[in-house]
DNA sequence: AAAGCATTGTACCGATCGGTAAACAATTTA
DNA sequence: TAAATTGTTTACCGATCGGTACAATGCTTT
């Protein structure tokens, strides 16, 4: 009785709500079959190196997600402006209007948090990178790109914090709008007079 | 061989880093033990109900501080500026300039968050209560001081996880320093003509 | 149909999990 | 000094941990 799953990909899909809701050190093995339907048979053939490859694969799914469908499209959206709506509106619709957290974060904030150094670097620094360039393209002053990228990405992971923690997932959406405002262009918000 | 140690309240200390460091599902009892040089006797001879009465006392004594430090300060200092001046000082020193991680927020990310939802509402929504309350004593128009104070709250927190993904505590004063720009007040920061 | 590979279920491994029991030592109280 | 109280040590419990072994099953190719 093979395929009772399609692809590795299914697996990972949940894997990632599995890790997601629970934790690195939460998720265990019998929750993951449990969960997954798979047996431990079928895991490990998937993943041989066990619990931390299935992590690494799905933190390796969730980049990959976050270069196509984001900071690809930071960098070949031609209007800068149009850029960021796209981004904020693809960030609002990944975390569910607050309702999912984020897996780089829900690690970042446990015990394996240096297990997984690599990808978080990666996956924070990629996007505050790409950010910071669109954000000079939408007319933010080069002194301010990079510090405004720490701000709206910081601030994502903390809305999302903010949004479980008060039982209030449209915290996260109204966090994120004042965020999305920062991004307009700097003359727009300040009177450019000393 | 008793007073090893010398109060409950020394054990909470070591048992918050402990927790901090591991997230609540990584702290191991034996982890527990050999960090803070108690046995398991001892450990639930200060905790009878264990691991989650551990994790109750160090939520509790983090919220106490936090009301007597933070919280009541921003009640009670009469100059509002002075007020987020102060609670924007004593945010940095107790968050170690980055370098440490917040526990409600390590919580909430992590499979034990509803087993310690009520601590967390309870401390964001307290804090974010009278934060508001504090921006608008400084000047910000009433119908943004709520907003403000969940972006400021929740700006804290994502800044603690990017610093720590980036493996760059800098960025947590970076970013801290730009929330408290926001609080300066609004008719200094936007031309106030349509 | 036969062979070969991909996939799965089951039983099992040693280690560790959170937690308990109870004897015992130190300190405080009477 | 004797009795409580407080704190500690040690050994132990059943359950679960992550991981392994391997036979069996399905699918694909020939």
């Amino acid at each position: 009785m093979s395929r009772v799953v399609a692809e590795r990909r299914d697996v990972i899909a949940m894997l990632a709500e599995i890790f997601r809701e629970h934790g690195y050190d939460g998720a265990s093995l019998s929750l993951i079959t449990e969960k997954t339907g798979l047996g431990k048979g079928s895991l490990y053939h998937f993943f041989p190196r066990g619990k931390e490859e299935m992590a690494e694969a799905v933190l390796g799914d969730i980049a990959a997600w976050f270069r196509t469908h984001i900071f690809d499209a930071l960098r070949n959206t031609e209007n800068a402006e149009q850029a960021l709506e796209v981004m904020f509106a693809a960030v609002d619709s990944y975390f569910r209007q607050g309702r999912r957290l984020c897996l780089m974060g829900v690690i970042a904030a446990s015990g394996a948090h240096d297990r997984f150094a690599r990808e978080l670097n990666g996956y924070f620094s990629d996007w505050r990178a790409d950010l910071a360039v669109t954000l000079e393209r939408n007319g933010t002053p080069r002194a301010e790109c990079a510090a405004l990228a720490e701000e709206i990405i910081g601030g994502i992971q903390g809305a999302l914090i903010l949004a479980r923690s008060l039982d209030d997932p449209g915290a996260f959406g109204r966090v994120l709008a004042r965020l999305q405002t920062r991004c307009l262009p700097y003359r727009e918000k300040r009177d450019t007079s000393g």
